[in-house]
RNA sequence: GGUGGCGUAGCCAAGUGGUUAGGCAAGGGCCUGCAAAGCCCCGAACCCCGGUUCGAAUCCGGGCGCCACCUCCA
């Protein structure tokens, strides 16, 4: 049997993982921005972090996981200018800012909880720990590692050499792209905003003192002060997409290394692929909002898309499609059926049958998470014809724990039957012409109702009718 | 301009030197009066060109194509 291995992005290798202190693993997840709905890619970030969670569940460990809801700070635009999308989005909504915030924060718990994510331990929410956000900028600024603007403390990414080695950044070669905006103020390009001063004569919905004067956190900062705070100044985890390690991870690691004065400060990071939609990457701003509750109008169950999730590893890229969803779908469902086919099976399991499926499935989570694999092991259970129903149901259920597809309780939607006393009365008189061998009869009934889009379909309970 | 990644059979997607990944679809079969649903069976694929090697999808070099991040984004 393989140790547990992770791809740690501070490292950039794979490495087998230890937690600080044996048994016991703390987590720290990259939450929502609750200012809009959360799409399929955003829901693939915790997808991820659940499928991570419950492999050191797995693995017996004892785990505290953290996910921070961003209701303040994240601004629209670049770096360190636009608007907070908080503020901008209770100004179009016309609802106050915690309105939205509420409105969007259960939308993502509830989105997460049908797709089988586990809660976290802890859920805190950036604008109940400003204090502990002051105090991390305080302890910043006290050693030297800040400066002022006009418009607030920033972060002097000078002050800390090792700034570019997390996302083992060129930034000379990124200054002279001139991509990044030269905010005027700011010494560095890559300096950002510990707290932003209002403007004056500017009235926020959300806004606080500070020995700065009256304003609002940075983005970044929540993130190391909630996770310190729930956590530890040191931790073990720290999961979130891609995007964000070359500038939010990396000035977490920042404000977080400087302000604590310790290394590393995260031992594990890891970051998931993105989701693409029809090779455009899926993201709020470019129009393409794709949420669950579209699929399940489409007449997917939420599961089948963590099947569907669970069929790509996390540091790949996953296209999505209708197609490749719809595959996913039913494939999700036919394991169901396997399943469900074996779930009440009386007796024991052979223990020595289960070994090599157990085995089989361990390594392939212990080779980073190689959810693909343990999937592919959860069907060669199905289709094995030497494990007894006991055997199976025992696999199944155990390898549950970490798929999380609800092999427990999962029952599969019979096709809802419709009453209309017109087509029940044509569905009857279809039987009774079969039950006389008239099948030139029945199966006029049958294109008759056809012609409306209604289907027939006999089962061994009878006849039974749906719309197309 | 910098950085990371990808290119596997119709589709999705594992696989890092030699052994069947897996799923979906298609095809065949069972069942059915016929269908549908369900179940069973079934696929010798690896972008191109060189090289290393007894042997490469897998390593090295070059090329072509695609994607992502560096800017709000998971």
């Amino acid at each position: 049997m393989k140790a547990l291995t992770l791809y740690n992005t501070r490292t950039r290798s794979k490495e087998v993982f230890e937690p600080a202190t044996p048994g016991v693993v703390g987590m720290y997840t990259c939450g929502p921005t609750v200012y809009a709905p959360q799409h399929l890619g955003n829901l693939r970030s915790q997808l991820f972090a659940d499928l991570l969670k419950r492999t050191f569940l797995y693995e017996g460990y004892k785990v505290t996981h953290v996910i921070n809801i961003t209701d303040v700070g994240h601004l629209t635009d670049d770096a360190d200018a636009g608007d907070d999308k908080m503020e901008a989005a209770a100004k179009t909504s016309g609802q106050t800012a915690q309105e939205v915030a509420a409105l969007y924060t259960k939308q993502w718990a509830d989105d997460r909880e049908r797709v089988g994510c586990l809660p976290p331990e802890f859920l805190p929410r950036a604008t109940e720990h400003i204090t502990e956000q002051i105090e991390l900028a305080q302890k910043l600024e006290q050693g030297g590692y800040t400066y002022l603007t006009s418009d607030g403390l920033y972060f002097d990414t000078a002050k800390f050499p090792g700034y570019s080695d997390f996302a083992g950044l060129d930034l000379e070669a990124q200054q002279s792209a001139g991509r990044v905006a030269e905010v005027d103020e700011k010494r560095n390009p890559a300096d950002f905003a510990l707290w932003k001063v209002a403007p004056e004569g500017v009235k926020r919905q959300q806004e606080w003192d500070s020995p700065w004067g009256r304003g609002f956190p940075g983005w970044h900062l929540e993130c190391s002060a909630m996770s310190v705070k729930y956590l530890g100044e040191n931790f073990d985890v720290h999961t979130g997409g891609i995007d964000h390690v070359s500038v939010h991870h990396t000035n977490e690691v920042a404000q977080s290394e400087c302000g604590l004065g310790v290394h590393p400060w995260v031992r594990y990071w890891l970051h998931n692929e993105f989701l693409s939609l029809d090779k455009e990457k899926m993201s709020k701003s470019k129009g393409h909002v794709f949420v669950l509750d579209g699929l399940v109008e489409m007449g997917f169950a939420p599961l089948s898309y963590r099947y569907f999730f669970l069929q790509a590893h996390y540091r790949q890229q996953q296209r999505y499609s209708q197609e490749a969803m719809e595959a996913a779908d039913t494939g999700y469902k036919r394991l169901c059926r396997q399943v469900i086919e074996v779930r009440d099976a009386p007796g024991e399991p052979d223990a020595e049958k289960l070994a090599p499926f157990q085995a089989r499935f361990r390594d392939a989570l212990h080779d980073d998470l190689n959810a693909p694999r343990a999937v592919a092991v959860a069907w060669d259970v199905a289709k094995n014809k030497e494990l007894s129903a006991a055997g199976k149901r025992a696999l199944f259920l155990e390898f549950d724990a970490v798929l999380g597809l609800d092999f427990a309780n999962v029952e599969l939607p019979e096709e809802t039957q419709e009453s209309d006393p017109r087509i029940d009365a044509l569905v009857q008189a279809r039987q009774e012409a079969r039950a006389g061998k008239d099948f030139t009869e029945s199966d006029r009934i049958r294109d008759e109702l056809l012609a409306e889009g209604i289907v027939i379909d006999d089962t061994p309970e009878g006849p039974r009718w749906r719309r197309e």
